[in-house]
DNA sequence: ATTACTATCTCACGAGTAC
DNA sequence: TGTACTCGTGAGATAGTAA
């Protein structure tokens, strides 16, 4: 990535925010090095190191130095902050779980279909979800993981709420893309009824259908969040 | 600056780049270690210690790890990445001169009223200089040696010439900015007539009177430069 | 006050290897 | 194949100090 090394980094970003790109900026090891949180004997070696590798000029006045950033030194910082912040962007902004499509679609549905949810789902979704839920088998551990970090991002929240009986948990949606096609909601309960492994989805329609998905299919689901 | 360790910046962008921030990605501490140039025992380490850390999240899968950056990791790259960039973007684009007024005005002015320089003068510029040169004695050698860094930029060439009994070097003109005020022109001569430690000015008017100096007045000149 | 040498120490790295 | 020990080496840090 650079032959610039690594330890001097801070070093060079420090005298950049001093202002030594174009212009000499007097400078002391000692205050160099209470910047960097290092010795000034540690300052004044980075400062030789960076003369002898041609990023930085130097010039004496007395026991003073007065340092500048060559046109290398600019450039190799500049490759840096680049790379990093190209890193930083090209990030892909969604949570992708893979898995496969479990047949049995029994429980779920029948507790989204109860009337104290789909009067939520019609008035913060606009309309009132297929009457069954898509059972995924996650693949791997990694996207079991995953699903706890999902609380900490936005969702839409659908209250829990009590028939006399009973209470029944939250629920909360998250937009998905499933196959990088077709939209549906990926569901997390307060109560979970299957195990962590088994994720669940809704959608407006049939998603096995618009999706022309069968039992045991493999199934990618991308959840968008904020990069924040 | 950050109490994440220097050396591990490189590992932690790797692993950006590699898509960790918001899924596990399935990582081989061999091939991390390719990719940093180091030894696999070293990428191991890395790991290991920005776990502790808290900087990345690890989840084993058999022999295998998934790694996925925290939140805590995001943020410490965010803010390398963003000091790094302002500072890059924060450094002044011009080059600052400082010195005094010395009174003698006597040999440049001379040369500069020639017709061979004035007709260029007229055409490059739009209008001949003031009849004089204003000189100044700079303060420090740091401004001796950032005036030879001035070959290197922009400036409008005045080209040199002969009048049949002797040849005429070439003048070089840069923008350059009076106490942040006055504008002129710096000149460096391709045949210089004092040291190196004096600048000479020229400007449309009568940059003395302009900028109210007198001999020994101590002044400011800013040359501006392009970033690149 | 400076810078930077020498000596010392710490800890990051890689080699070898266990699991 | 994997990860991550232990251990030897040396780069890079600090302390002390000369100039």
């Amino acid at each position: 990535m650079s032959d610039l090394k690594v330890q001097h980094i801070l070093t060079l970003a420090e005298l950049l925010a001093k202002g030594a790109r174009h212009n000499f900026v007097s400078i002391t090891t000692s205050s160099l090095g209470k910047n960097i949180h290092r010795s000034q004997q540690a300052a004044s070696k980075h400062l030789l190191e960076l003369e002898q590798d041609g990023y930085i000029e130097r010039i004496r006045n007395g026991q003073k130095f007065s340092v500048r950033i060559t046109q290398k030194g600019h450039a190799e910082m500049v490759k840096i902050s680049t790379v990093l912040k190209s890193s930083l962007e090209s990030a892909p902004s969604y949570i992708e779980f893979m898995g496969n499509i479990i047949s049995g679609m029994g429980e779920g549905a029948y507790y989204m279909s109860m009337k104290g949810y789909t009067k939520q789902f019609k008035s913060k979704l606009g309309y009132i979800p297929f009457p069954g839920t898509l059972n995924v088998k996650l693949k791997d551990k990694k996207f079991v993981e995953a699903k706890r970090e999902l609380d900490v991002h936005e969702g839409i929240m659908i209250d829990g709420f009590s028939d006399g009986k009973r209470t029944y948990g939250w629920v909360k949606c998250y937009q998905a893309k499933i196959n990088n096609s077709v939209d549906g909601l990926l569901i997390t309960l307060e109560r979970t009824h299957y195990d962590d492994s088994i994720l669940e989805l809704i959608s407006h329609t049939n998603i096995k259908k618009a999706a022309k998905l069968s039992g045991g299919s493999q199934i990618s689901i991308r959840v968008p969040v904020s990069s924040k």
